[in-house]
DNA sequence: TGCTTGACAGAAG
DNA sequence: CCTTCTGCCAAGC
């Protein structure tokens, strides 16, 4: 898996903005996956952040169950209080802590 | 140009 | 379980 670590060109941000939506969109209902699983999947394994800021500030992403992405202990995103509802509604079971059961709707791309 | 901010992750206490 | 710290890196200012 590449990890260039240097900047990205404008042609690998698009590419990777591009894997993200792509994957995001491939998640089921009831399921969740991470923004670390989604960056590695893109094959920018560092970038997990960027996940987070692209979800967050692409447009696109708002037609797509981005909802169905939490942080890797299941912590629903900050200052987004639907985030939760959305996912209570698919069935998702919370934690008394407030976080999603990982151990119960974590879901991992797979496709070649 | 340089410093600060995060829809993050992982380890440590 | 929660807080803090470090690493991370594009974006904003």
């Amino acid at each position: 898996m590449k990890d260039y670590n240097d900047t990205m060109t404008p042609e690998q941000a698009r590419q990777f903005r591009d894997d993200v939506l792509s994957i995001v969109s491939q998640i089921p209902p009831g399921r969740v996956t991470t923004y670390g699983i989604i960056a590695v999947w893109a094959g920018w394994p560092s970038h997990a952040r960027m996940v987070g800021h692209t979800l967050r500030y692409t447009p696109e992403a708002h037609n797509l169950p981005c909802h169905r992405v939490v942080n890797k202990d299941g912590r629903t995103a900050p200052g987004w209080l639907q985030h939760r509802l959305l996912l209570q509604d698919e069935g998702v079971h919370f934690r008394p802590n407030g976080n999603v059961d990982m151990t119960m709707h974590l879901w991992k791309p797979d496709f070649p």
